[in-house]
DNA sequence: AAGACCTGCAACCGCTTCGTC
DNA sequence: CGACGAAGCGGTTGCAGGTCT
């Protein structure tokens, strides 16, 4: 089969020589690239178009990274891959200086290999269940040692919400999946275990009994950095009352913050002290969220004024709420409002 | 020592999207 | 509009180098 795009000449194929490069670099260098397909002629290059763009792109251009992947970057892969899928080329442009081609390698070198060994399904990041775990990791050499310092929160289609807690939980798996009408819970208080200044996290899942039309099944997810051992959860109405069991103080509960969302809005609650009553913040009904990170040292918001949510449109204004969360956002164009931590928040702003 | 097997990654292929006329 | 070429994209291939047997 002969290359389209170049039919008539004769096309060199594979690895790049020295010398290629050279060439490729110096009439880039010197005339920009143009149109492609006429590089090779005036190069003097006998490569198809195609390929001089793809070796520039991947390799010659100068502001690439290149060397192994930081374990930041490797973060900001899942994060994305979870949202976005493999989109390689919208995840590789989270990580400057890294190419699609060079993201979807690590992906399917690496990190496709970690997700299976600690248990999750690399395409939709859910737990695998106990024979979808013996068929995928059968056909990997990965390691069978489930990694228990990390903590996951997916949300799968149904908008179902699976916690996997780290093992500093005493109860080191604890899933709570809202069905298509949610799970209305019996009790209003759900206990957990955590071990001193060590962030975890509950998603409860409740219905709210209040007639006001703010109210409905929620699902909830909440920190709990600086509680120390056994904490319990009351929510009843709006309100979430998060007692402090060092010196049961219910009022002085820092950095407790964390948002509501059902299948229709996302609500903010405030950090530090007693919660807020929940605030709607996204009423789009197609945005989906997925919240909470160990860090707690993050992020923003007013939503109401954010009509696009990528980075580049985020409204810096006085009136956005900062609140001591973190996580993702995203709307059903898949641009992702904001990103865990907020250093990553201004990076990611002032792109 | 040598062949088989594995792994990572550069490059390719074909399809889709974009831009121009 | 639609046609057409260029560019973009993602799945896949193939190869070099490493590891295993």
């Amino acid at each position: 089969m002969g290359h389209h795009c170049c039919s008539k000449q004769k096309v060199k194929r594979g690895l790049w020589s020295p010398e290629e490069d050279e060439k490729l670099v110096t009439h880039i260098t010197l005339h920009g690239h143009g149109s492609w397909s006429s590089i090779p002629k005036l190069a003097g290059l006998q490569r198809c178009g195609k390929s001089c763009r793809l070796r520039w792109i991947n390799y010659l251009r100068p502001d690439l990274k290149r060397g192994t992947f930081t374990e930041e970057e490797e973060r900001t892969i899942v994060e994305v891959h979870r949202i976005l899928g493999n989109r390689w080329a919208q995840i590789a442009k989270h990580l400057p200086g890294r190419t699609d081609n060079e993201v979807k390698n690590f992906w399917n070198s690496c990190i496709k290999k970690k997700l299976l060994a600690q248990g999750f399904d690399p395409n939709t990041h859910n737990l695998l269940s106990s024979h979808q775990k013996k068929s995928k990791t059968n056909t990997s050499n990965a390691s069978k040692t489930p990694n228990h310092h990390h903590h996951h929160r997916f949300l799968s289609n149904s908008s179902s919400l699976v916690f996997s807690s780290s093992d500093d939980l005493n109860q080191p798996q604890t899933s709570i999946i809202p069905n298509n009408n949610d799970i209305e819970l019996q009790e209003s208080t759900i206990n957990f275990e955590c071990s001193n200044n060590t962030a975890n996290y509950a998603q409860i899942d409740y219905n709210n009994n209040n007639n006001n039309n703010n109210s409905g099944p929620f699902s909830a997810e909440f920190s709990t950095q600086f509680l120390a051992s056994s904490t319990s959860m009351n929510m009843s109405d709006n309100s979430i009352l998060l007692p402090n069991n060092n010196n049961n103080n219910n009022t002085e509960v820092s950095n407790l913050c964390g948002y509501v969302f059902d299948k229709t809005s996302i609500w903010s609650t405030t950090g530090g002290g007693m919660m807020e009553p929940p605030m709607q913040v996204l009423p789009q009904p197609q945005d989906e969220a997925i919240g909470g990170d160990q860090n707690f040292d993050a992020a923003l918001l007013n939503m109401l004024s954010f009509n696009n949510y990528g980075f580049e449109d985020y409204p810096t204004n006085t009136n956005d709420t900062i609140i001591p969360s973190s996580g993702i956002m995203y709307d059903d164009m898949d641009q992702i409002a904001w990103l865990q931590g907020i250093n990553n928040f201004h990076q990611s702003n002032s792109l």
